[in-house]
DNA sequence: AAATCACGCAACCGCAGTGAT
DNA sequence: TATCACTGCGGTTGCGTGATT
């Protein structure tokens, strides 16, 4: 039944049938214009559905199978840096979508971790309050992070920045500075160039070039 | 064998951002 | 400038399936 002006939309998982027309219409049409694609294939799907359809499952680009090891070190060091911001940690992980590292830090790592959802077990005694503040506040609220408006290019500088100065840092303390850190880390996981001292300072500073 | 439980993942929802008009 | 349509994102829900009782 449709009503006057208005469309039925079909819910829940999609069919053999379903994908197989909206490869069609990808193929021919190209991305993009999606509720276009559900007016031209005739699919009672709305125009966010076609698009998730293809973003998680349907493109070519996407890797399915279990994540490796690889692949989980850096989505948790990603998660460490950016927080939830989820579509940027899967722009670092090729073949991978937000959805599916989403899925998998709730599922797997956050477990893994003992990363209990919407509260981090970070300590404060060893971030900044500006740190301490992103971390408790803006991540547990629709604030961002980190500006929308930073382009991957300033964040993959960013990012390799502070890893390659965490390792000068870190060169230069000794090793009891980083095991009392670990102590107070609010993840369990081991690693060092995020949880010493002087690092968090660092991180201070990588955040205040995000700030608008 | 049937019922129940737990887990993983696909999909939905609401909101914000952006571009076109 | 205001409005609208569209896209993208993150949080959440709910279904399918395998494990357990």
């Amino acid at each position: 039944m449709e009503g006057v002006g208005s469309r039925e939309y079909r819910k829940g998982l999609w069919t053999v049938e379903e994908d197989r027309i909206l490869m069609d219409y990808v193929k021919v049409h190209g991305k993009g214009k999606w509720n276009r694609a559900a007016e031209v294939t005739g699919l009672k799907r709305g125009g966010k559905s076609c698009r998730l359809r293809w973003m998680n499952y349907l493109s070519p680009s996407v890797k399915r199978g279990a994540f490796s090891e690889e692949e989980d070190d850096l989505i948790i060091r990603l998660h460490k840096l950016l927080g939830n911001r989820w579509s940027l940690i899967a722009g670092r992980i090729p073949g991978r979508t937000d959805n599916q590292v989403k899925n998998h830090w709730n599922t797997h790592l956050s477990i893994k971790l003992g990363v209990k959802k919407g509260k981090s077990k970070i300590s404060s005694s060893k971030f900044s309050k500006k740190i301490e503040a992103n971390f408790y506040t803006k991540l547990s609220s629709n604030e961002r992070l980190i500006p929308s408006n930073k382009t991957e290019i300033e964040l993959q500088n960013v990012i390799e920045g502070s890893h390659e100065k965490a390792k000068e840092i870190n060169s230069t303390h000794e090793p009891t500075i980083r095991n009392d850190c670990y102590e107070n880390f609010w993840l369990s996981y081991d690693d060092p160039y995020l949880c010493i001292p002087s690092l968090m300072e660092l991180s201070d500073e990588s955040l205040g070039f995000f700030m608008p």
